[in-house]
DNA sequence: GGTTAGCACTCTAGCAACACGAGTGCTAAT
DNA sequence: ATTAGCACTCGTGTTGCTAGAGTGCTAACC
């Protein structure tokens, strides 16, 4: 037998494993892999491999009586090296593609909250969308609106429908004609440019511009500034946080619920995960300790990233115990994320 | 002894029953409540007259050799006939105070939801505000902003630095002229009016229109009933819910904090009881079944009003488990809700 | 008559002892 | 290389027991 059957093996006994235990919910004894590869391989043998495997970090005991349990190396390995695509069934994704074609006609921020609803309902495991905010795209139109002599309303028309308002208090009281002035200056300076480099281009424009132009920039800055402050980068929408009592490991240990809420309540941390997973290509997956926190390590997330021409300006994900169905999530996450690429467009277009 | 000293020492009994409970979170026994109570009376009469009180419905026995616990009914007689107020200390309400101060330069959003935030972390347990949207106060500005041929940006500047935004699709292109007509129409006719009343108003004045006006006001009412359909009465800020696992019942029966976090998920019904308890003054406890829920029976919220021109706008909540410090619990929501109010004074004189 | 000491009673929490069963690792036979 | 057989380990669930907390009742006390 060559090594790569022998390769081949362990793979295919490593999968069992792990598919036995993601719908079981515990420890896997070698008489039921046996069985589950057709009596192909008697229970001996498959501990013979199991052996292998554990001594290769990728499955551990619980104690010694017990069966097998997959380590977070077992479930990397098996997502890395193992696991095929999974296809929705035409139903599962015909019924996305109505839900979500309904929920585009919502405003953005409406239209992302409810994608995170059915995506956790149709994982039935706490799902969330990363969803871009007016910083990550570009503005289409600058509106201001003097709601008082020394107050701005400042409003940022965006791809997508999305709108940000926000009122702002000028340095020193502003007349109709400077304000109109100024909107022009903004809307001819600054649409087209992506928001992120708004104010640097500001700075610069300050050193070399001549003395007419000078107030204009000055108020600029010092108005988009305050905008742009309050502004966050993106906005975190987690939903059916209630699927995660539903594991029964859940109820074996209600501290580890326990902990990983905790760990949302303040999502800033979370926040940073998937900012740096969104920075590179592909669908992702943090398994356990991977998520970074200590004291929460039962639970994993898959994430899909959705794009606006062509680049990453979001993701969906999905998020569970470490003993989820990886298949499933991730052909869902995908999914959903084509389809909100989808809706970007058209949201562009539509506009 | 008169029936007003049996009443009295009933009183004082029950209340020492509870206020011990709240503490320990284990059913209390008659001798601990003899020594509460300085020794002035003997644990066989404490018994005693904790059977009346038991038959009163006001305490009852986990099992026949256990202490006392309180009732739904114990806690409801305590609240409204026993309770007394509660002042916090000049430091926790000094800081409050501060904090308030600071987050009031915060958008309405961002400013309620951090109350809530903070009222959490007062309180220990869960809490919420109910914040009013521009349904509920005056709109103090419309203006309306054209992003592409038959789209209209419509913005509602309203009290208290709320900012209401919404694209429109309308029926028929419109060109500049046409829309600073409707922008100028809408404004004479409908800042200052309630929000409430503004369809029926237009709806109102349709019928009673001549010809030149028609088309404004028919356009009107088209722009306004979409932008007031998809905005919501109130909106509902929850935080803290890691809090609720905290208390000792939450670990003995997790199913419990289960349950309640189940019916959280979907806060339609919650949303529901606290405008009904908002329509009349005061504040209000909701205890255990008064809750309204099948299973959702272990937890309670205490919630005060906050006003904006002596009217109720909305409200602050401490949600927790139903043997919480009831007196600490008012104490926090009134203060709060209190400082809301303030709040809500000084954004109007400030805008 | 209200109050209280005394006491028998009840029930739970906690612990030890035990049997059971699942699953293992090793050995020897194939 | 594989596998049947078997002794071994260890967690789970059951039973039986004890200690302790708190009760209700009765009879004595003020």
């Amino acid at each position: 037998m060559s090594v790569t059957d022998f390769e081949q093996r362990r793979n295919s006994i490593l999968e069992a494993v792990i598919e036995v235990y993601v719908t079981t919910a515990s420890p896997v004894g070698s008489e039921l892999i046996s069985r589950k590869l057709r009596e192909s391989l008697s229970p001996a043998t498959i501990r013979n491999i199991m052996v292998e495997l554990e001594e290769a970090g990728f499955l551990e005991q619980p104690h010694t009586s017990a069966g097998r349990v997959p380590t977070d190396r077992g479930y990397r390995y098996y997502i890395n090296s193992l696991m095929e695509a999974m296809r929705l069934s035409t139903d599962e994704s015909g019924r996305l593609g109505e839900a979500v074609q309904l929920l585009q006609q919502l405003e953005a921020d409406a239209y992302f909250h409810r994608v995170s609803d059915m995506l956790s309902e149709m994982s039935g495991q706490a799902a969330f969308v990363m969803a871009p905010t007016i910083k990550r795209t570009t503005v289409k139109q600058i509106e201001l609106v003097p709601v008082s002599a020394r107050k701005l309303l400042c409003v940022l028309v965006g791809q997508e429908t999305l709108v940000v308002s926000h009122v702002v208090e000028t340095e020193e009281p502003l007349s109709r004609e400077e304000v109109a002035a100024l909107a022009h200056f903004l809307n001819a300076e600054l649409v087209g440019l992506p928001t992120q480099e708004w104010l640097v281009s500001l700075e610069r424009r300050l050193l070399a511009v001549n003395d007419s132009l000078y107030y204009l920039v000055k108020r600029s800055l010092h108005l988009l500034q305050i905008v742009l402050a309050t502004e966050p980068e993106e906005r975190l929408f987690i939903e059916g946080i209630f699927n995660l009592f539903t594991a029964p490991e859940a109820r074996r240990e209600p501290q580890k619920v326990q902990q990983l809420l905790y760990y949302l309540d303040s999502p800033e941390l979370l926040r940073e995960l998937i900012r740096e997973d969104l920075a590179r290509e592909g669908t992702h997956v943090r398994i356990g300790q991977e998520l970074g926190v200590e004291g929460v390590d039962e639970w994993s997330y898959v994430l899909s990233p959705f794009r606006h021409h062509h680049a990453i300006v979001g993701g969906v994900g999905v998020l569970g115990p470490k003993r989820m169905d990886y298949r499933r999530a991730r052909a869902l996450t995908e999914h959903v994320a084509q389809l909100v690429s989808t809706t970007m467009a058209r949201w562009e277009a539509g506009a």
